[in-house]
DNA sequence: GCCGATCTTGACGAGTTCCTGACGCCGGGA
DNA sequence: TCCCGGCGTCAGGAACTCGTCAAGATCGGC
């Protein structure tokens, strides 16, 4: 497994290094945000170790940038034990938090906890000449790039991670508007229309997003 | 899967829904019993977790309510290990109770375990050359899927739950049609006739949609 | 503060679903 | 034999749902 370690310590950097080649991955190290990030992107790594506290942006400032265009899974180290620190960093999107002082064998079994659970998921779903890549927030049509705008995606992507499965207007209203939103399927059939003139061959006669009259949609691989 | 997170307390709600998100599931949030009772018949999560001590009502009156009305998992969380709420929570009918302070990776595990014992009930049902899949909301027979109005998949459904078993005309018409209703045994004439034409080999001669003449209808794999 | 993209809202036709009434069949009892 | 209640069948019209288009409101970036 490709792991990028992100720490400006360079004694940690050489142990966790040391640990994670023994357990057999690969390591890329940067000691800098900005170039953790670069290496996210070039390097295409299967996990970040993070550690909060480099010398150019806060930890934070790096994880928040991460997921503003990646979903790579980040397991986050820090000194401290308080909960706002983490909950911050939870929220920013982190999969995993660890206190120093950590032992090897406890951050090893976090990352693969964390990058088995992303690698489970199912991350890219291939329907007809439809490509959808839920982590990347990305759609292809016969290899033709297509934009979706937010509200489109949260229905898209709904819709998506259940397969063949009908997903009822509320679900579909509460999930995607909010818990006060139940009665208006009106916004549905505009979005589902919307949708439907992007990725069907044929909006008039759809075969992958299916009405089911009453009850809800479906989406049909 | 989808939960149902109640819990008074933000902190906590915050981190036990990034943690059920990191695992996966699908999570709705509630603060009070009330919406939590409201939220648990319009959104059908597949388990509810459950912190005892709730604003309006206490966690109990909503174990009890929930359980009046509906069979869903329900993890009860507590900060006290005294027995006596333990044996309380269970009789009213939770199917776990965690104590706090308790690890992601036990609720995970525990609502696990709960769900996979409440769904190895009725997941999909097979009888000759049907196959009903219940919340997928999808019947084939012979392979070939049968669309079905929204009222004949409340007939459908509730015969199906009980396979086997009369279901009485009034508890049909009150489940399908609302408690206002029990003495229009017409509309169960014309669904039921409906339906068979849907799903039976020879409407005429039904072989799953049983008639008990007089007292109800009942489904026979 | 402006401009473009996105989201909301309204109106209407087409199609489906639901309700309702009428009728025929069957078996049991008078 | 006739009557009667319960069930199955059919068909028409009312009521509802969906898809569509377009115009206004709102949001966000520059």
């Amino acid at each position: 497994m490709k792991v990028l370690l992100v720490d400006d310590d360079p004694t940690l950097r050489q142990t966790l290094g040391i640990g994670l080649r023994a357990a057999g991955h690969e390591v890329l190290v940067t000691a800098d945000g900005r170039s953790a990030i670069q290496a996210a992107h070039e390097d295409a790594p299967d996990v970040v170790v993070l550690d909060l506290g480099l010398p150019d942006l806060s930890g934070l400032d790096v994880l928040q940038r991460l997921r503003a265009s990646s979903t790579i899974p980040v397991v986050v180290l820090s000194a401290r034990a308080e909960s706002t620190e983490k909950v911050q960093a939870l929220n920013l999107g982190a999969d995993d938090y660890v206190t120093k002082p950590f032992g090897m064998d406890e951050l090893l079994a976090r990352i693969r906890a964390v990058a088995r659970r992303a690698g489970s998921d199912v991350p890219v779903i291939r329907a007809g000449d439809l490509v959808i890549d839920l982590p990347a927030r990305r759609v292809a049509r016969a290899g033709v790039v297509i934009r979706l705008t937010p509200t489109e995606w949260g229905l898209l992507d709904l819709l998506v991670r259940t397969p063949g499965r009908l997903v009822s207007q509320q679900d579909l209203l509460h999930q995607v508007w909010g818990p006060a939103y139940g009665r208006e399927t009106h916004y549905l059939r505009v979005y589902v229309a919307a949708l439907r003139k992007k990725l069907e061959h044929d909006p008039a006669s759809p075969r992958h997003l299916i009405t089911e009259p009453g009850m809800g949609y479906r989406f049909e691989p």
